[in-house]
DNA sequence: TATTAGCACTCTACACAATCGAGTGCTAAA
DNA sequence: TTTAGCACTCGATTGTGTAGAGTGCTAATA
């Protein structure tokens, strides 16, 4: 692409492939030269159709079909032809402050936010919760369900609510766990979760085990639990609307569909996915720009939605190539937005 | 089937069941002749296989094909012939005491139940959590996040964690949240859940607002979480191994998977499932025995897993009506009874 | 020189016919 | 009562022809 495409190339393409994502069929010509006002016949935008399928704008998927735009071909049309029609206006603040902004935790925004998103766009969507990332612990409570177990509750300040149970080996009195509580609130809170690493536990550790009579192994339980829920493994993904990829066309033959809902169906590949994508704004990755040989088909559009100025979570779709990107990208940018708003906001 | 079958039929019928589920294909009087030694001719066979269909234990999916069971055939099956095979051993106790009852959460536990039940027996599966009749408040405790918003953490002696943020209109101070954590664990400890109606909690208010100074407003939105988080709609649902269908030869066109695969995608639609399955033991229901017409194609087969004796949560499999049901219904038994059991020693 | 009309050619999709084969039902013999 | 035999059925498979949308090339045109 050191070659600059001229103007009337730039049109043909944008034709092609506004056609193509409206039809799903290769296409051809005439059928151009009839439906869209270029001002040239057939003949000439077949030559020129030819030349872009040389430059890589355009895949023929058998000889003498249309063409459909090829990964380099939409790629262009995202980094370049795109803006000028953003015509899909938005008045999401008005939908996301009835439907979220009330009385809800983080979590089910989250989880609200991925469903909504689905159904707007009608592909599978995915968002994530904030990352571990300077996110700091706001609360840290013990909670003694019986004698030998009890339920650590962490609550960070970006309003995520994690919690474990931990089964010790001995016996713990309400007492100790008073103290612990009180211990481990004066010295975490605020505390910085990524800064939860062994040594500093160890220390920690030292210090508790002079002032109460506890037994190393609690807190070593204890202190693994904690470092658990603090673990990236832990930062939960939400799904919406993964059925929609069955209304695709280009998903109705079985290997591609099964190949893309397997990895719906596992989150650790997902995750995978998700942290391969760079943190910076918005993220298009248009087939086989994603590494995952079982989502050439895809398309991912992927926005990090951040807290403050802080870079946080994932919210984006998954879709066919042929996906709608205008559309998509304006939405999944204006959702990441108001996440991170409604976050923030929550979060004094 | 009012008319016993004789027992050349019986044999018949098995073969015919077991040659089915092994190839999904109509089953021809030849094959089974040659297949299985059943001392009789094809011909005669094919008189057999007539009157069985005539009886309605079989259908032909079109003159001259095979035949396949139908939900009689399967139904007669399950209910008369199956338990004479039941060869399927399971030395399940071993893998399920390695692999769950170390340090989990039961919330833990059956999440990974689900994923194993759907990994040996590869249909989809669903687990749910234990139901609210019976269960008692184990830990209720509040905690503040700020100083207009507290978490709500409650502990049934099922082992299940439940939690919400509550936020409220007007400010809250420590004081009041410890006093609050001490009248509701002293009121509410030991409570059963689903005890907890309007009216109990309107007695409740009177008297905490007798002795703590505290706006009507803040404990109703309380007891409004407090009771949100023991409805029914918030016991949680465990899928496995959804993307199993895909593997059935029965789904190999569009229109079934589609219609299953978005039951599996509507969590309400499951709920409604499980609910309607009473609750006595293993329960299957084959093709159109179960209500939801997207089903048809499938079968369920659940049970019933109990805490101590009183009936609990739900565990099974969807898969299609050609199920491996012997193989199937043992499995689904035995991993009822260990989750009830591990939960029960869990709760103590 | 760039564009276009025209034409031969290509390749898929679809429809239709022929054939194959597994399976059935019936009849008559064992 | 069982079974061998046979005519028949019907889906699946294969092959053939055709329609249609599309291409690339060439020669005429503006």
């Amino acid at each position: 692409m050191v070659k600059e495409l001229d103007k009337r190339k730039v049109k043909i393409l944008k034709a092609i492939i506004h056609e193509h994502i409206l039809t799903a069929e290769p296409v051809g010509s005439r059928t151009l030269a009839k439906t869209y006002c270029l001002g040239v016949s057939s003949a000439t935008i077949r030559n020129e159709m030819s030349d872009l399928e040389e430059l890589g704008f355009l895949e023929q998927p058998y000889t003498s079909a249309g063409r459909i735009p090829s990964d380099q071909g939409y790629r262009f049309y995202v980094d370049r032809l795109m803006s000028e029609d953003i015509h899909y206006n938005l008045n999401m603040e008005k939908i996301l402050n009835k439907t979220t902004r009330e009385k809800q935790s983080v979590q089910e925004i989250i989880s609200n936010m991925a469903r909504m998103l689905s159904r707007i766009t009608r592909y599978a969507s995915v968002v994530s919760e904030p990352q571990l990332q300077g996110t700091k612990i706001k609360q840290l409570e013990l909670i003694g369900i019986d004698n030998s177990s009890v339920l650590i509750v962490l609550i960070t300040n970006t309003g995520i609510v994690h919690n474990k149970i931990v089964r010790l080996q001995e016996e713990i009195t309400n007492r100790q766990i008073r103290y612990l509580n009180h211990f481990l609130a004066s010295n975490l809170k605020q505390k910085e979760l990524i800064k939860l690493n062994s040594s500093y536990m160890k220390e920690l550790e030292l210090e508790l085990l002079k002032k109460l009579d506890l037994s190393q192994e609690i807190f070593s339980l204890i202190d693994q639990s904690l470092r658990k829920m603090s673990h990236p493994s832990d930062i939960r993904l939400y799904l919406g609307g993964t059925s929609y990829i069955l209304d695709q066309p280009e998903f109705n033959n079985m290997e591609n569909l099964k190949r893309v809902l397997s990895i719906l169906d596992h989150e650790e590949m997902l995750r995978d996915l998700l942290y391969n994508i760079p943190d910076n704004g918005i993220e298009v990755l248009i087939g086989r720009e994603n590494e995952l040989e079982e989502m050439k088909n895809c398309s991912i559009v992927f926005s990090t939605y951040s807290i403050g100025n802080k870079a946080s979570g994932k919210i984006g779709v998954i879709g066919p190539t042929r996906m709608e990107y205008s559309k998509v990208i304006t939405l999944v940018n204006t959702m990441a937005e108001v996440l991170g708003k409604i976050i923030l906001e929550l979060s004094r």
